[in-house]
DNA sequence: CGGTCATTTGAAATCGTTCAAAAGGAGTGG
DNA sequence: CCACTCCTTTTGAACGATTTCAAATGACCG
């Protein structure tokens, strides 16, 4: 049951670190504002913008993405509910990459100075968004890894890995599967790979019984299956937090 | 002339944000104490370690690194002078990647407490310390479009052009010129390359009289032609701060 | 001077791309 | 409900970029 615009922010967070009650009621008035509703391939923010506020992502899926001159585009990054883009990129004068909605999208904008009192007024969630934003950073590195060393069939595997545990911590799973609103030529894009070759290494993935993809639906009957093929260590998405630890380290 | 440990890290900070001059000085001494000297190939620290202090580069190159179980690497970042290594990674509890020097190489040590009293006593570092860590953000978003979507040779022309412009940032060029203390084999596994086509890229690009490449001294003729060469545009770096802004905005 | 490590070169094998076309699915209007 | 369209997925075959394996050459160090 999804109650507030803020949930699925603090279901994540609170993987990490525990948040008073205090500090979930913050978290909530401050994302109760605004919300913007996007249509697929409508853009949030584009390269050279000026960032303007935090968005917060609520339902739906969006990419961070950058076009080469001749056309050619990476997506570096997916965007799912719960995630903020930019909680202090407005320190830069302008983006360096797009911010793009894969399907349609609910985003909730947070202002600057909203954003700012936030932190300042609560030491906790100024703890667990350095956390968010570190785990983003690791992310990152490892999307550089996988591009880097693994081949198609690992790639792949390692990305549907990392997806569905991102979203079990949101509460978007349901069993063994999840939704993945995202077309083949996304997923191209993403990897680096032709989409004619992600749909055969689809294909390969689904003979081999890791997946099953069906339209928008992912299963994965066995992740640690999956896993194994795509020597997915989960360590780089830390959640494996100190939220159980007594006291928390302030940052 | 290199007069205190930090006065690279202080010269890259000042691209994008003035620093009073107790704000110089609080980073001098945060960086005056305990200096540790490694030779090349040894660690800074380990995948799986906790992250003890803060390491700021003075001399020579790091880079942040990862082994796969099967004993392919990758290599995510370079760290050179005047950059730190994490100076908030010990929110996160162990490590996700290894740092290891490239070179021999001269590191200060900077206590985990004295790191954040010097952000809590000093706005102006916090904030400037913040852009440096979107622009190492940003740097890492680059590189995996560098590896998802270019072909060798531009991907290498790529590489060479941003540590350019990085080692222009802390004065550790000469004209045309800089130091490129990494093997064929470290290019490799950082562009994803094997080192035979490394090799045969960097020929290519000699032959097209892009670089000129001599042991370890790396010389660019046309900077501008190997930018063309690489489609490489250097808005990731945020190099356009508003260090002359006549205020700062509070972060 | 020998030893070790880095660079260079050649040739064959492989993984992934490209081009082209067919088949499947979802939405729209008649 | 069908016909039509657009978009995505799927398949085939040829081509090309990069890897792998193997060996030679060059550079540096003690």
């Amino acid at each position: 049951m999804v109650s507030g615009h803020a949930s699925r922010l603090i279901r994540k967070l609170e993987q990490f670190t525990r948040l008073s009650a205090e500090d979930k009621e913050a978290l909530e008035t401050a994302a109760s504002g605004h919300v913007r509703q996007y249509r697929p391939r409508e853009d949030v923010i584009r390269e050279g913008d000026r960032p303007r506020q935090v968005n917060l992502i609520l339902d739906g899926w969006a990419c961070r993405y950058k076009m080469l001159e001749d056309g050619r585009r990476q997506i570096m990054a997916f965007l799912l509910p719960g995630d903020m883009c930019d909680a202090r990129m407005f320190v830069l004068r302008q983006m360096d990459h797009s911010i793009g909605v894969l399907s349609t999208a609910r985003v909730a904008e947070i202002s600057k100075e909203r954003m700012l009192g936030l932190i300042e007024a609560h030491p906790g969630i100024s703890r667990a968004l350095w956390w968010d934003c570190l785990v983003e950073e690791a992310i990152q590195r490892e999307w550089t890894t996988n591009l880097g060393q693994r081949d198609a069939f690992e790639r792949l595997s390692h990305l549907l890995c990392e997806l569905f545990i991102r979203l079990q911590a949101v509460g978007l799973t349901q069993g063994h599967s999840c939704e993945l609103p995202v077309t083949q030529e996304e997923l191209g894009d993403t990897t680096g790979m032709s989409t004619v070759h992600v749909n055969r290494t689809l294909a390969e993935l689904r003979d081999a019984g890791l997946i099953v993809l069906k339209g928008k639906q992912l299963t994965i009957p066995d992740l640690d299956a999956l896993r194994t093929a795509a020597m997915f260590n989960p360590n780089y998405l830390h959640l494996d937090g100190d939220a159980r630890e007594p006291h928390a380290r302030d940052a």
